[in-house]
DNA sequence: CATCCACCGGAAATAGGGGGGC
DNA sequence: GCCCCCCTATTTCCGGTGGATG
């Protein structure tokens, strides 16, 4: 028995070692990877530069607000220039900080507390994760930016969605405190929404969008391109069949364009081929990929939910399955969810509660739902799953053995 | 064509977990 | 320790509503 499975092991690594490489330097398509030269994006890259440089002679620039769906390079683009400011700094004996904060992270930033207290870790003054008064928190912060003599880049990525969650205000205490304070830190925020403004209370938005950079959506050619660009870098020669790069750069179009996703889809096919030992990347396993990364995807936000929000979802697939009709109501949800509880030993939350869980669901494109009206018998979400049947049963696995139900 | 269902979803109140000050 | 304060998650409260139904 060990000695077959010594056998097969052998077989497998001897395989592996023979067999020809898929990747020369896979890093290349990678999200982190700063390329060489970012395509079609020189314009924005010379704007922002031109904002940032003032900093070289000590001289505090203008707030920057960049706009743009996702994968459009503003990350990129925001991080490629600030290096560089970096460096001609360092060269040139001029002190800054750079700060980068994804205000997306769950439980990291996505409240102002934790937002100040994440801000305040990368200085390294740590304050408890609760319980101070959001104005101490405030002080400490001030006091410990008066610490740095030095001009302070702090980039919000993905702000519109702190916005969305707590408003404003944080935004304007900082840019007030800019104001009094003689303040020091400039603030690059970059937005996925390209209405974001429009909610912005206008003292606000008149001192943080002082200089504005679009990031406009790539299109297939483009797209395709930059592909190719970090093909080359990443795979051996003569991997890649014709029509792998078209074919991830023209789902990625569709998904309005986003280049992470492209880059993704084939960094994936590549993974796959290489399990998969062939020799060549061809469009099977583009298409291979574009399902594996969904349901990864899928099947990681389901892993991360709260205890509550996974009984809910379990729920919804064991009675979409009971009834055996496409869709649902979320008072039926709702009775499924409540005996489920107590057969779990849980305490189930309200209805109130709950249809907000159904909603973050939603959010998260596990399923669908759809307010509809059913005259007499009043108002109600119908809901369904967005995703394939086999992703349901992994799903439904996953959170099976997780509640031992 | 008025009625009324069964839930939607905003807002305010409350619980619960934590902290500082004295 | 006690007391009071804060933040976040959840509950409580409730006005609102599209359209089948009588």
């Amino acid at each position: 028995m060990i000695n077959l499975v010594q056998q097969t092991l052998e077989n497998l690594f001897t395989e592996y070692i023979n067999s020809k490489n898929i990747f020369l330097k896979k890093d290349a398509l990678s999200l982190n990877y700063t390329p060489e030269n970012v395509s079609y994006r020189e314009e924005q890259m010379k704007q922002l530069g031109s904002v940032l440089a003032p900093i070289l002679k000590n001289n505090k620039p203008s707030n920057v607000f960049i706009y743009g769906i996702t994968g459009t390079g503003k990350t990129l683009v925001t991080k490629h220039v600030i290096d560089q400011l970096k460096k001609i700094a360092n060269l040139n004996n001029v002190e800054i900080t750079t700060l980068y904060v994804n205000c997306k992270m769950k439980r990291v930033a996505d409240t102002e507390y934790r937002l100040l207290a994440y801000i305040l870790s990368l200085f390294d003054v740590h304050v408890p994760p609760t319980g101070l008064p959001t104005e101490s928190i405030y002080k400490i912060f001030f006091d410990t930016l008066k610490n740095h003599k030095e001009i302070i880049i702090l980039t919000l990525d993905e702000i519109d969605a702190l916005v969305d969650k707590i408003g404003d205000e944080f935004l304007y205490n900082l840019t007030r405190m800019n104001q009094y304070n003689e303040g020091n830190i400039v603030i690059v925020g970059i937005s996925n929404n390209l209405t974001f403004t429009e909610k912005l209370d206008s003292r606000v938005k008149s001192s943080l969008c002082d200089e504005e950079l679009v990031f406009s959506p790539y299109n297939a050619t483009q797209l395709k391109n930059i592909l190719s660009d970090r093909a080359k870098v990443a795979f051996c020669e003569g991997i890649l069949r014709d029509g792998v790069i078209a074919k991830c750069a023209a789902l990625a179009a569709q998904e309005h364009g986003d280049a992470r996703r492209a880059l993704n889809l084939l960094r994936v096919s590549g993974e796959i081929a290489e399990r998969d030992q062939d020799f060549y990347v061809d469009e099977k396993h583009v298409d291979f990929a574009q399902s594996k990364i969904n349901l990864d995807y899928i099947m990681e936000a389901v892993k991360v939910q709260p205890k509550q929000s996974k009984v809910v979802l379990y729920s919804i697939i064991k009675l979409l399955e009971k009834e055996g009709k496409p869709y649902i109501y979320t008072g039926d949800v709702f009775s499924y969810y409540d005996n489920l509880c107590k057969s779990v030993g849980l305490k189930p939350l309200t209805t109130r509660r709950v249809s907000d869980l159904i909603s973050e669901l939603e959010m998260l494109s596990i399923i669908e739902t759809k307010v509809i009206s059913r005259g007499r018998h009043g108002r109600t979400r119908v809901l369904n799953m967005s995703v394939s049947d086999s992703v349901v049963v992994k799903i439904r696995t996953f959170l099976k053995e997780e509640f031992l139900i």
